[in-house]
RNA sequence: GGACACGUGGCCUAGCCAGGAUAGGGCGAGAGGUUCCUAACCUCUAGAUCGCGGGUUCAAAUCCCGCCGUGUCCGCCA
């Protein structure tokens, strides 16, 4: 609803800028101080003023003269107060917020016939996820979410870097080492079982001596070309150890709500002939060159060249990449990949080499994130130092279940908890909380992993979200009948219209976030829409003394809040418990 | 050395891209609130030269330049 006012706001002022000869497109729509009763306000005033050649307030009094009323369903008044010019939201405006806030899928928007490939996560398949890339599949599916709900057709993709060195290395250790060799397996699952041998490989690459490393190294680059040859048995290995390694990730990854539609692996592309057709392709390019035996080609702007065919023929990571990248291209629209900053450097001379190829780049998107760091510095499944995804979500549910303990019995509430209620509430506020405090936070921002500070269930954190929720939904299953012909106006007191204008912004949010790729601002507006909700709820009571009408009135409301935040908290991966 | 990102009260964070009303929250600290729909709530108080220095502008946390600090990258690794 506030992106339709917006709209009508935004026609009337290139009327009025029409009238008085004025160029421009921005008319500086902002969001209003809290204690300020508009919803919308402009800030033309200042933009205009040398033009028009007199003081901000006195234009914004005289654009307000020229508004044309008549033409707005959803704006009641407009008032110049000083230099900028606010604009009321009508009665109808509430009303069809609230009219649209009963559906359930509130905020949703129509299907737009664009397809676009997500691509993230695609952690190499040598052990458990770890906390240290933690934010991509959180980032990766929330954004997903959010595009799909802003009416993208959209797929969720895994590459899977099932080539190159350390799958040679993880197949090689497999040959070489027992399972007498291997320490204990700490959880029964193929990813747990799997990063032994890769771990213990790296020990002995490090740990022996100069012969038998090299010889080591030598078979690990035997299969590392049979890898790309083709070779069938090699293949079949690899495929094999890499199954048991994403079975385990998926099981992981599930766990936080995170699913793909695909897992695209690199191989297909050496075995389709798509990596051999590229490198052909790359050495017709004027600023191929081939250097030491090795082909390489020079990138505009980069000082280094990319290395994309090795003297020894096989091919690299880039190279395979950009088979992959001309593969989503033509399958989707669009195609956004969430990326570790380390990464930055191999996507800039990535996009550059499709851009030399041809390719439409502005349909590509990335975003980047920091790393989740140790105290002590990065996590590495190589040497075995990070914190797994599984302990994190594990020990998050182990403190949701004592806080969820700690107030059975201290407080009054209707129904005993049964068990697997408090099962229930443990995981949803426990995983809630880890996805919650990852996605809240600007991708960019590093983060110093701290036991304390992932697992607080901080105020303004996921509960408070999930609390909000829970009340509406206490509310509503109280209610006795259904509820016909509500009168919106009735829901007039300062704590009512605050919540309601804080609901009607959900689409904008939406499709804000969308537009962004940013998710972190649906957490934003959900803990706006629960601050609201909580001082509504402190302030009229629904059930309680007050007539059927408003009652009615206040229950619809309830409903849109319950709508628009169980939407919000989806977007993000974030259940909505029904009791807490 | 070069490139990129980040720097907002004791701690964490929003706002920055599209400059505009008193820099918005939370944690922690202090004070209050529940015979009433779940107090995982609400209200109030204290606490900020928005890293530093310049510049552009009527107006800068926001844009530009320089500097400082932190992180990342600059492989015939991925």
């Amino acid at each position: 609803m506030l992106l339709a006012m917006r709209s009508e706001v935004e026609n009337a002022f290139e009327c009025v800028c029409s009238q008085l000869d004025l160029h421009m497109s921005d008319f500086g729509l902002e969001e209003p101080p809290e204690e300020v009763e508009a919803i919308l306000a402009s800030n033309i005033a200042y933009r205009v003023q040398k033009e028009m050649g007199k003081p901000p307030s006195e234009v914004a009094g005289k654009i307000v003269k020229l508004l044309d009323l008549e033409n707005f369903q959803y704006v009641d008044r407009v008032y110049a107060e000083g230099p900028y010019i606010n604009f009321v939201p009508s009665a109808k405006y509430f009303k069809e917020t609230l009219e649209g806030a009963q559906e359930e899928n509130y905020g949703q928007f129509q299907k737009r016939g664009e397809t676009v490939i997500v691509e993230h996560t695609s952690a190499n398949p040598t052990g458990p996820v770890h906390v240290g890339r933690a934010r991509n599949p959180i980032i990766g599916d929330s954004i997903s979410r959010i595009l799909s709900f802003a009416g993208y057709q959209v797929e969720r993709q895994y590459y899977v870097n099932d080539s190159g060195k350390q799958v040679a290395t993880l197949i090689w250790a497999f040959e070489k080492f027992n399972e007498r060799d291997m320490g204990d397996l700490k959880k029964d699952r193929g990813d747990y079982d799997i990063v032994r041998y890769y771990q213990l490989s790296n020990v002995y690459l490090e740990n022996s001596s100069i012969e038998d490393k090299n010889i080591a190294e030598l078979e690990i680059s035997d299969i590392l070309g049979k890898i790309e040859s083709g070779d069938e048995e090699i293949y079949q290995k690899l495929v094999s150890i890499t199954e048991m390694v994403l079975g385990g990730m998926k099981e992981c990854l599930y766990r936080i709500s995170v699913e793909f539609d695909e897992f695209i692996r690199e191989t297909k592309f050496i075995q389709d002939g798509s990596v051999d057709e590229m490198v052909d392709r790359l050495k017709q390019l004027d600023s191929a060159f081939q250097e030491d035996g090795a082909w390489k080609l020079g990138i505009p702007g980069e000082e280094k060249p990319l290395v994309f065919l090795r003297s020894d023929g096989t091919s690299l990571y880039t190279t395979r990449d950009l088979c992959y990248h001309e593969w989503k291209l033509e399958r989707a629209d669009k195609i956004v990949t969430i990326l570790g900053e380390d990464h930055k450097f191999q996507a800039e001379q990535l996009t550059k080499t499709l851009s030399l190829l041809g390719a439409e780049t502005s349909r590509i998107r990335q975003v980047f994130y920091s790393w989740v760091n140790l105290p002590e510095g990065g996590m590495s499944t190589r040497k075995g130092t990070g914190i797994n995804l599984d302990d994190l979500l594990d020990e998050s549910v182990k403190r949701a279940r004592g806080e969820v303990t700690a107030r059975e019995g201290s407080r009054i509430r209707e129904m005993e908890l049964k068990k697997s209620d408090i099962d229930r509430i443990s995981r949803q506020i426990g995983i809630g909380a880890i996805r919650c405090g990852i996605v809240a936070t600007q991708p960019g921002k590093g983060i110093t992993f701290d036991w304390d500070d992932a697992l607080s269930f901080e105020r303004q954190g996921a509960p408070y979200m999930q609390y909000v929720h829970a009340r509406c939904c206490g509310i509503l299953a109280k209610q006795k009948s259904d509820i016909q012909g509500v009168d919106s106006t009735l829901l007039n007191s300062k704590e009512e219209l605050d919540l309601l204008h804080e609901i009607s912004r959900l689409p904008f949010v939406v499709s804000s976030a969308a537009e962004a790729l940013e998710p972190h601002r649906i957490i934003t507006y959900a803990q706006k829409l629960a601050e609201k909700f909580n001082i509504f709820y402190r302030e009229c009571p629904v059930l309680k003394g007050t007539d059927s009408e408003l009652m009615a009135a206040r229950l619809s409301l309830v409903t849109a809040t319950k709508n628009a935040m169980s939407n919000s908290l989806y977007l993000v991966g974030i259940e909505s418990p029904d009791s807490m």
